[in-house]
DNA sequence: AGGCGTTTGGAAAACGTTTTCCAACTTAAG
DNA sequence: CTTAAGTTGGAAAACGTTTTCCAAACGCCT
């Protein structure tokens, strides 16, 4: 069933059926209602491939994340859904798993359906991919990692304003010896996040050197556990550099029987839903995905909508800051004078007695 | 750049062009050679829709979800797309958040892109707004809850294998008193999980009434656990109607000092990754989500690609299977000669400390 | 050398829309 | 009553492909 269908069952031209469908103002009532009477009689849904293609407008996203997997995305990807459906553009999901292979194929793929625009929230990307993209000047937005180029939206997310906070949050509570469990090494927000710890480390004199290597899931995070338990100078507190680490070192310390955050305070990065239910509750760093979201498909949407902006460059910043709960507390006391010795010492004792009891 | 381009450089017709490009076999290797050079050289990538138009194929499939932020769906939703991409398909996603509404406009998103079939894991939908897609025989796959006609395959979950598994194996260690968190009540899902477990406790002369409601998520978990423990004879294992809500009910025993398993065993359902990571590790249901969306997408695929298959009922199952971790144990042997009374005494003791503590 | 299959490649129709012209009709003014 | 201006709706072109026909070119046999 066609236009023409409808056109011939009104009576009409297919031009009259199409401005009727589409609201142009100047076709008469009367001729309009008995278009759309016909339209709804026969389920009609107007053809979007055939629209496209004459329009030369797809409405249609493209979304690249790392991981759906990942906790983190999924809420990002509801946001984003959530804009498309309200501003009638559709979404092409891709998850790259950090596949260079599947990054390659996912640009293909979007361009072979020609997308009005992609959000590409891999943090971290090969450039080589992207020119497929620029060359054939389709908007895009970043997170991070983006070339300083027009046309092109970037997201930098202030890492060091919820990383300082953390940082001197776990000092004022009396930490010294703060690891931090980095992500995989390609990551360029890892990095950035890695840097932030220290640079708020070195800021207040202590010195940033328990850095461990995580995978930024929970295998890793519970890995860099065992590695940091090695140390002959173990941290009292660790920041991991996303929430799956951080819930992957509470996983591990109950295994070893490492009480949280009595023994080691923990605080995670991201804020994900679920570090409101992990045991104990994490103290994390926010990083709004509901606001990362929105971000890159406003980005998106003003890139395409007011086609000749101002040739400004566009550039969108996102701030992190902490939120407490319980996965952090005051440093064990060692030969402070504040906390009395011996209740001091009863602790040491009863953590010697569970340790050996394992 | 189109296809015409790609003919003029290559000094032949766009005909040509076409069956270079799809491999006809008849095209004479030279002038395929030539072509291709062209194509490379210019970065030429077919238009999408321009050829979804007169093949009457758009080769995307929808995936419909009910919530992409519960951790069950991501897995879901990943292994979809890799099959997507083996075979040259594109994914319209929607996650309609349990919300009429939604599934409506992602019904006809749907139909308008001329999707070559849906896949709807939903776990319960409103009959009507299928009959739309049905009209346009649009191949359907459905789990759990389809009609029985030709052109809709069904994925049966055999709920009660894996139910029963969990039931007996939680009698074994001397539970009587198992409760059942469910689902929500219009999830048809949730309904058949609480059937079956009611079935396997009266299977074994359990009576299977201690039932609350929950809702999927873990605050629902936390919720139920409350409500069980208002009661006169608490239940000393409970059943959950999916891994969510184990997580919340984890959550709230960690915040009632009620512990796990020793004081209360639990299971899940769905055997999500993050199972592996609760603290203790969760002892649950496996519903292989790999699995689930693997037969989906094959469901699809043969009803796409074979176009006229003999006229069989396509009915796929998908079995549920008990795996151990570390959230049950044997119950308290209250009055059991097995544990010596003293034992058993000092316990209670200590519980009571316990809760009069807060 | 002429006739006849077989390859090979081109012209043009088709897919389902939107939109540009343009013609016909209506209305109002002179 | 004629003419100009403004509405309204139709015919046809365009979007970028695939594919059906057809014709040309080629080799092969007699």
């Amino acid at each position: 069933m066609d236009i023409r269908e409808i056109a011939r069952r009104a009576k009409v031209s297919t031009a009259t059926v199409s401005r009727a469908i589409n609201r142009v103002p100047t076709v008469d009532p009367q001729l309009a209602k008995r278009v759309w009477r016909v339209v709804d009689e026969l389920g009609y849904y107007p053809n979007t491939q055939a629209r496209a293609l004459v329009l030369g407008r797809t409405r249609i996203f493209g979304l690249i994340v790392s991981e759906i997997t990942n906790p983190f995305f999924p809420e990002i990807v509801q946001t984003f859904e959530d804009l498309a459906v309200e501003n009638n553009y559709e979404i092409l999901l891709t998850s790259t798993v950090h596949d260079p292979k599947r990054m390659e194929s996912s640009v293909r793929r979007m361009i072979e359906r020609r997308v009005d625009g992609v959000a590409i929230l891999t943090f971290g990307m090969e450039e080589s991919l992207i020119e497929h993209l620029r060359d054939r000047k389709v908007p895009l937005v970043f997170v991070d990692v983006g070339p300083d180029v027009p046309g092109i939206a970037n997201i930098r997310i202030n890492y060091i304003s919820g990383i300082r906070q953390a940082v001197q949050h776990l000092a004022a509570m009396r930490h010294t010896r703060i690891a931090f469990i980095a992500g995989p090494e390609h990551l360029k927000s890892a990095g950035a996040r890695r840097e932030a710890f220290e640079t708020s480390m070195l800021e207040i004199g202590l010195s940033p050197d328990l850095v461990v290597i995580g995978d930024h899931r929970m295998e890793g995070g519970m890995n860099a556990l065992l590695e940091l338990n090695k140390m002959s100078a173990r941290p009292t507190a660790v920041m991991c550099s996303n929430d799956m680490t951080a819930i992957g070192v509470l996983r591990e310390a109950y295994e070893q029987n490492i009480k949280i955050p009595d023994d080691l305070s923990v605080v995670g990065f991201d804020d994900i839903h679920l570090a409101e239910f992990t045991i104990p509750p994490l103290t994390t760093i926010q990083m709004s995905q509901h606001g990362l979201a929105e971000i890159a498909f406003n980005a998106l949407l003003n890139e395409v909508e007011n086609s000749t902006p101002p040739r400004e460059q566009h550039s969108y910043e996102l701030v992190t800051s902490l939120v407490l709960r319980k996965s952090t507390t005051l440093a064990r006391a060692v030969g402070s004078a504040i906390i009395p010795e011996k209740s001091n010492r009863t602790t040491r004792h009863r953590k010697a007695a569970e340790s050996s009891a394992r």
